[in-house]
DNA sequence: TCTGTTATCTATAGATCTGTGGAATATGAG
DNA sequence: CTCATATTCCACAGATCTATAGATAACAGA
């Protein structure tokens, strides 16, 4: 039996998208990614979020740095990195969904704390525009502060989940709340909207989360100025063309 | 300073994404998943168009299935592997975008034989679908015969890179020739588009490939009868929900 | 049942990857 | 210039991955 060969350079073609997968066969290295897509961070802050010693941290930066996935940005003492662009956000918001829907395992654990694929239960964008606009809810972003302060939906409420129990007196209890995170594999708001119910609020997550919004060419707020009233302080963004 | 840590079973959450990661950090692992999101194909018929042994390309499936992404049917003596679904030629295509848009390794690569990203040379779906419906056109698909036994555009004839020296009297020089393959990849259209134009006739590549042509919700015809007329004895299919 | 074909499994040697502590570098403050 | 801080570089030991040959298993046909 015969079967064609292939034609010349595309071994070196799959040797540099290899490159890429070199990043994403780490757990960590995908959770530094996944981290990176919220915001920048220094190589400290982004060691003590994944319990990484630093100097491992820091080898894996450098990995995913050779692959051009991230850059970086000195500012005195301190290197920052970010994702190298929205492609990469994509790319691991594929790998995600990948995850999700060919390893039952992923599901399981998103379950686990009620974000699995039964979402009927999840608020979709349009309806939170609407309902936000007209003042029906309180729009919680449950994200560490840094990733609230590089960018989070306009009018939100930055209330970190470690906070929550602490803060939970500040909340009306009339209005519904609705919680986000980083997006579909993110367990932030699952759980505070978890904690929130066991309050006896009314509390449901929105479907993905900030990188999704940025997407679909939604306006994004930047800064951390918490709004009080209606209307937040810090800059606001409307990205140039939506999809 | 303080930095605030992770919350509990995320973990195993990027473990379980990186047993995804685990494939496609292998050159040779991501071609075969480019080949299988084009068709089914037999161990053997694997081992060959990627140039490994047998017992290698064995292994390589195994680390595949393991991480779910593709699947087996057994037919006699001899077992088919496919894509495992939908998501998986997402996947592929999304690692080729990533790799594109950051490494410039990649597009220089493509560039090499005309494939790069000055694309603007490229006939999009819309017009392809218009003109060939007018007769205008002759789309040829560049792909090995299995792939386009497995799907390919209603109406297009099949003339593998391999032969097309060797047939190029069969074509008529009146007409523009519009060739496709397997995506923005793929250098089978662009070298038959080369070789073409070097004999003088009017070729160009249509925009991306077949998957990506399926995944627009455009009918996707299914068998090996090349249409001599004007339409096609194999089945017809159009999915369910277009995007 | 016996035989040939196709694919998987096993064992192994060589290569690559990981985590780590400590040295080296770069920057800013005194 | 010296010191303190943040990061990267280096070397090494232990773990994991890769390719391959040969054994084994599944199947079809005589």
């Amino acid at each position: 039996m015969e079967y064609e060969t292939r034609a010349g350079g595309r071994a070196d073609l799959y040797e540099q998208l290899a490159r890429i997968g070199k990043v994403v066969v780490h757990p960590k290295r995908i959770e530094l990614l996944d981290l990176l897509c919220q915001a920048e961070r220094s190589v400290e802050a982004l060691a003590v979020a994944t319990g990484l010693k630093l100097s491992t941290a820091s080898a894996h930066l450098q990995v995913m740095r050779q692959a051009r996935l991230v850059e970086t940005r000195r500012e005195g003492t301190r290197v920052y990195y970010r994702a190298a662009g929205e492609e990469v956000c994509r790319f691991v918001t594929a790998l995600g969904d990948l995850g999700r829907a060919r390893l039952a395992e992923v599901d399981q654990i998103l379950r686990a704390i009620g974000a699995g694929s039964e979402s009927a239960e999840r608020v979709t964008r349009a309806e939170l525009l609407e309902r936000a606009r007209s003042g029906e809810v309180v729009v919680l972003d449950v994200r560490p502060v840094e990733e609230y302060a590089a960018g989070h939906v306009p009018g939100a409420v930055s209330l970190p989940l470690e906070h929550l129990e602490a803060r939970l007196d500040n909340l009306d209890p009339g209005l519904e709340v609705v919680a986000y995170c980083r997006g579909p594999l993110c367990l932030l708001a699952p759980e505070a909207v978890a904690t929130l119910r066991a309050r006896g609020l009314r509390a449901r997550c929105l479907e993905d989360g900030l990188p999704e919004w940025r997407r679909a060419g939604l306006p994004v707020a930047v800064g951390t100025d918490t709004p009080s009233g209606a209307r937040a302080k810090g800059r606001e963004t409307r990205p140039g063309r939506p999809r």
